[in-house]
Formats: structure tokens, C-alpha cells, sequence
DNA sequence: CCGTATCCAATGGGATACTG
DNA sequence: CAGTATCCCATTGGATACGG
């Protein structure tokens, strides 16, 4: 738990090593290194229209393991996006929903789920471009001037 | 020499295994999967204001090494959200500009930077609340009830 | 049913050295 | 200046087994 982190208490309240104030103050950082990981935002679309328990969710996503979800879930709760309610019975449930808080970011995340619905052919179009590019290129052929440009 | 062939971002967009088809197909997780890495994002959103080079770049955003700017530059170009155009000059000059696909993107990622500045306290607030209650549980003193409920 | 604990493979990403 | 090529470690996340 506790490392050593005793020599770097001599030092004069640097953030992270090599890292400007910028990043280490940008709440921008904080909250895409919460949300950009496997799961979470696919869990909080789940849990933005309705109220869902463990089973129900793990069922509904198909593919993640209990640890994931419950560790998905933990973080969710933790940064005040989804309530978890123990009800205590037997066998025991569990239901998770979305808080008000919770609500605004599904919001903007249903914004960039409809961003890459209507732009995902592009996307893929500019893939295929860009590799077959790249096969052309290991035939040195006319390699003069600016290379790949495109628009 | 290259005895491993580097797959890195010349697979065109390969399916995971035990994965159903719901995830698979859809495009939301795609391309989340392409953004949420620890650089594209501030990338882009340096670039949606101007063009800027290489080393600009690197001396804006502080602790990147050169391997990830590059690695983060290639993969936007692929999907079409930047374009690289390389001057044939001494000491060589390469220029990175987003493209009006990208353009649309960081609109919707300057909406979450919004968010985060305008919601980060309660989301940091939330997170104390939920580690002093985490503490609390360590001392099992009858706190029986519906919430948060730790074994 | 809802977790937690442990092990382990895959990936991400930094440091460094070298090239045109 | 703008990369490429290696090495290597820290983190992620899946599989499995166990517990309230």
C-alpha cells in the first residue's frame, strides 16, 4: 500500500515528473482518463434510460467479465454518475441507476455515439485510403513533392 | 531484422473474439476505442485551432515522447481527422492540419471539455464522499440499511 | 445473486538510440 | 527536424475459483 515515496517529498510540489501544469490541472485529462476505458461509457448508456441490476447488465453488454463490470460500476458510483441500491434480501439484488449528474454526461455521450454513426463510413473510407496508400508507398515509385496530401 | 511484423495500425478494423455482434457492429465503440488513449484527444483539440508542426506539437503538450506523438499523429491521419503534408525543404518541415471531418469531432469533444470544467468539483466531490464512507465501512458499527452496504 | 481474490497474457506507453 | 527501431516496465483486463 504504502510505497516509498519519501525523496520525492524533497522536492518542491511537483504534479507528475515531466508533466507541465497544464495537463495535471486540465479537468478535461481527469475525466476522459475515468471515462476511456473498455466499459464505462457502454454502462452508462445502459443505465441512462432505466434502472438495471448486476445480472441484467452483465447479460445485456454480453462479453464482460463479473470483475470488470464490478470494478466499471465501482467507478461509476464512485464519481457520483450511478447510485447503487442493496436491497436486502435473499438472494440478495442489486440495482444500479443513473444519477441527475449522470444524465448530463449520457447526454453528451449519446451526442458522440450519433457523431460516429453518421460519420463511421467516412472514417472507414479514410482507413482504406490511408493503407492502400501505404502499400503504394513501399513501391518507390514517384516519391517527390508533398506526399499525401489529402482532404 | 523485423522478425514480428508490427500490426499496429494497419489491421483494418478487426473483431475481437467472444464478443456478440452487438458490440462488434457497433460504431460507437469503435470509435472510442480510437480515441480514448491517453493523447488523441488533446491532439486534436490543439489542432482545431491551426496548423501546427511536429516539434510545436511536442514542446505544447509537454511529456509526450516522440514515439506516442507520432503513433497518436498516424493514427488521426488514418481515420481522416488530420492531414500530413510534408515540405521537401532542409532541415524538413511536416505540417499537421485537421480536416473538416475532424473539425466536427472536436466540436463535440470541446462540448465535453465543458462539461468536465463545469462539473469536476461535483465529480471530485462525490469521489471524497464515496472514499470517507469506503473508510467508515472498516468499522462495522450496525450502519445496516439499504446503501452501500460493504462486506 | 453479487460480488472478491488471484493469476496471468496482452497491451500501452516511456526511455533511449539511431537515421535521412 | 521528424521520424524509426528496441527494450522494458506498468497497467489493463480476461479466466477462474472462492465467499456472504
Amino acid at each position: 500500500m504504502t510505497e516509498e515515496i519519501e525523496p520525492l517529498l524533497a522536492q518542491p510540489l511537483q504534479i507528475a515528473p515531466s508533466w507541465n501544469a497544464y495537463q495535471a490541472a486540465c479537468p478535461t485529462r481527469l475525466m476522459l482518463n475515468r471515462i476511456a476505458d473498455k466499459w464505462t461509457v457502454l454502462v452508462l448508456g445502459l443505465l441512462e434510460s432505466e434502472t438495471k441490476r448486476f445480472s441484467t447488465l452483465q447479460r445485456e453488454i454480453g462479453g464482460i467479465s463479473q470483475k470488470m463490470l464490478t470494478q466499471t460500476l465501482r467507478g461509476l458510483e464512485r464519481d457520483g454518475l450511478i447510485a447503487r441500491m442493496v436491497y436486502p434480501e435473499v438472494p440478495p439484488r442489486v440495482e444500479y441507476t443513473i444519477t441527475p449528474l449522470g444524465q448530463t454526461l449520457a447526454g453528451l455521450l449519446g451526442a458522440l455515439r450519433g457523431w460516429s454513426e453518421a460519420h463511421m463510413d467516412e472514417v472507414l473510407q479514410a482507413q482504406s485510403a490511408y493503407d492502400k496508400a501505404e502499400q503504394g508507398a513501399l513501391k518507390p515509385e514517384a516519391a517527390n513533392g508533398v506526399r499525401r496530401v489529402r482532404f
